[in-house]
DNA sequence: CATACGTCCTGCCAGC
DNA sequence: TGCTGGCAGGACGTAT
């Protein structure tokens, strides 16, 4: 569900209501969404304080005190809620829930609890963080790095998007709209792209990540910042969800195909097959 | 090693 | 009205 902008969204709604909280109690659920045993998990956490909360990709990253970071991934579904003090949660499937000093919560809710949550020291969350691909809006994400990363994959470039080994952040709507900003097929191999179709997709790559930021992220269905509101990008995008629609660009009929297990939306006319 | 596919889980919606 | 099948923003494990 929640790709970069989403995940941005929830950080920067969950700093100002979760820094220098710490945590009395944790409460969990539905342990099949933690990679570590329960006992070990709310050992970890509980007494903890909550120093800053930092995005990797489409993770949230909760840093504590100790030096170890809570490192949450939404999956399809989850949401990361707040309750002031005295407040009721929205939370219709918590699956966490994390007791404050000031008697607010930060909960964990997932419908379907394809997310997870671990607690990571220094040393794992380095070496987790180098597994992950570089991020898009970085300044060392250059068009030379781009193309010097899609190497000769022949993976189709719309699945090299979604692999968070190769570049974090991206899932299947903004590898979509990026795809068609830069009139890219996304069949096409990743290492057939010029250079010319690699600056393009750079540039779209930030462009689509920013104005979704600045939107607020994307709801299609499910998808909340922390305080229960939706984002606003849907109207904006281009032919995400759109299938027999017009391309916004040419008028041209606006495609869908499956592959990888997943949908892609494209227009016929402006983003040539292979 | 790189790539392809099924699977985890629940809810919603279109179509019959 | 009620059922069924398809589909969903992700990621991992296994097979090839």
């Amino acid at each position: 569900m929640p790709e970069l902008p989403e995940a941005e969204t929830i950080v920067r709604g969950l700093r100002p209501n979760v820094t220098g909280r710490s945590i009395r109690k944790v409460h969990v659920h539905h342990q099949d969404l933690l990679r570590t045993d329960r006992r070990r998990f709310c050992a970890l956490l509980q007494g903890r304080r909550f120093d800053g909360v930092q995005r990797r990709g489409k993770n949230v990253v909760l840093c504590l005190d100790d030096g170890s970071r809570l490192v949450v991934n939404l999956g399809m579904t989850g949401r990361l809620l707040v309750a002031l003090p005295g407040e009721r949660c929205e939370s219709r499937h918590p699956a966490i829930t994390f007791l404050l000093d000031h008697g607010g919560r930060l909960v964990y809710d997932d419908v379907r609890r394809f997310g997870s949550l671990d607690v990571l020291d220094r040393s794992r969350w380095r070496a987790w963080s180098q597994g992950l691909g570089p991020e898009p809006l970085s300044r060392s994400f250059t068009a030379r790095s781009l193309r010097h990363d899609l190497g000769h994959s022949r993976t189709p470039i719309r699945s090299w998007l979604l692999d968070q080994k190769k570049i974090a952040g991206i899932g299947n709507i903004y590898a979509n709209e990026a795809l068609f900003l830069a009139k890219i097929h996304p069949y096409r191999p990743a290492g057939s792209l010029g250079d010319v179709e690699t600056r393009a997709l750079h540039r779209a790559l930030r462009k689509i990540l920013r104005s979704a930021v600045e939107a607020r992220g994307t709801t299609l269905r499910d998808y909340r910042d922390p305080l229960g509101q939706q984002g606003s990008f849907g109207p904006q995008l281009a032919v995400y969800g759109r299938e027999g629609g017009p391309c916004p660009r040419c008028g041209g009929v606006v495609m869908r195909t499956v592959f990888g297990n997943r949908s892609a939306f494209f227009c016929s006319r402006c983003q040539p097959e292979p």
